[in-house]
DNA sequence: CCGCATCCGGGGCGATACTG
DNA sequence: CAGTATCGCCCCGGATGCGG
């Protein structure tokens, strides 16, 4: 991208990473690990071949990527984010959660959806009430592929991908299953919605904060002003 | 801006700020509070200046931006993040921390420099070591205006402006100041690349680190892992 | 001066087609 | 599977004009 031509800290970041599409394509390598040139695209609906190749040149070239040949049994090229390209994560995670409210009204009409984005929600509104007790993991099924929800020493992490034995699954449209995560609904309600639940409530319950999250309306003001936005 | 069409935070997020100079408009706004038109044209050199008629319609349009009709003592229009836009420091706030490394090697030949940049480093790299003692205010002139350096309870905050009797004054090229708050310069090595130094050089001790920063390089590899979200 | 609107050239972007 | 190639369009950048 063209310069910003600016000696600040911000302008210079962007110089590397405000094209549009590269902070999705990094999205994408941090939801899913090394993934290959089809797996990106599968990722980033709408997204133009040519600018994916271009955008993974530019990462490559800022250090932010690294291409990697694998062995026969894959005989792929796999994409995979430098350490350096991972200190991207923080940045992500605090445009996410600011992006969160958006999601409130559910998708537009064109929407795509993957089941690996609602990672953000998921980190951002649970946390594990019991830290003490044996691990859980919750898959959700939202989208085409699964993701689950594993608590790990009082934390809460989501992945791409599915597990053995999940303790509960949830199957439903997205903006369902962000009701039930933020804890603005509960199951009863979610159920008429649409949602599929099986497995054990309590899984779920453990990991639900105890209130609706303040974060959700757009409009909402720091002051604690808190309504609905529909 | 055209829209991802991705019904996930992050993309929603962009559809919003993911615009060219969206983000640096934001930069401004929060660094000099409410701005003129004028004035930030003048912080935000390269733009043009339907551009940013046109971004400050769009922020408006989001919510992110109030427009204020100053009364005739200024009689201007006065530009004003919201609440909502104000939320933004914590991604502008990750994004420098980022983009700092990329400052290291110093301005570019036709990089432009405004004093209030060095916010994002002052902050990160700064803190009070002796929070229970008198506040310190050391001024900063690298650029154009000056910037103020504030202890406050412990904390150290930045702003654009000047103050009344500054315990220290350093003039000087940018990245000499950025090495000088790294902590990778130390006064005499700096003053030998024309640090202008004046005042008590306590008050500047105090709130240099006591270690060089490790984030400068941009190649620097995180020793464990990546750092948890911020 | 301040806060834009208009015009215009160039390039980034988007969609599709094609290839080793 | 991992990209090129191509073509239109619209965003962006730079200059200028213009009413308050």
């Amino acid at each position: 991208m063209r310069s910003y031509g600016q000696y600040c800290a911000l302008a210079k970041a962007l110089d590397v990473v405000g094209d549009r599409w590269t902070l999705l394509i990094v999205r994408e390598l941090l939801l899913r690990g090394a993934c290959r040139y089809t797996d990106l695209r599968n990722g980033l609906p709408g997204i133009a071949t040519n600018l994916l190749a271009d955008r993974l040149r530019a990462l490559e070239g800022a250090g932010l990527l690294e291409r990697e040949e694998a062995p026969p049994p894959v005989a792929s090229t796999l994409f995979r984010l430098t350490p350096r390209g991972e200190q991207l994560k923080p940045v992500l995670n605090a445009l996410g959660r600011w992006g969160i409210p958006y999601m409130v009204a559910g998708p537009d009409a064109e929407d795509e959806f993957r089941n690996q984005w609602l990672a953000w929600p998921a980190e951002l509104f649970l946390a594990d009430s019991e830290p003490a007790a044996p691990p859980v993991a919750i898959e959700l099924r939202a989208g085409e592929g699964p993701m689950v929800i594993e608590t790990s020493h009082g934390a809460v992490r989501a992945r791409a991908g599915s597990t053995e034995h999940p303790d509960a699954v949830l199957s439903g449209a997205p903006q369902v299953i962000l009701g039930v995560l933020s804890g603005e609904l509960d199951l009863p309600a979610a159920r008429d919605l649409g949602l599929h639940f099986e497995g054990d409530a309590r899984a779920l319950a453990r990991v639900q904060p105890p209130d609706p999250h303040p974060l959700l309306a757009v409009d909402a003001a720091p002051a604690g002003h808190a309504d609905r936005a529909g």
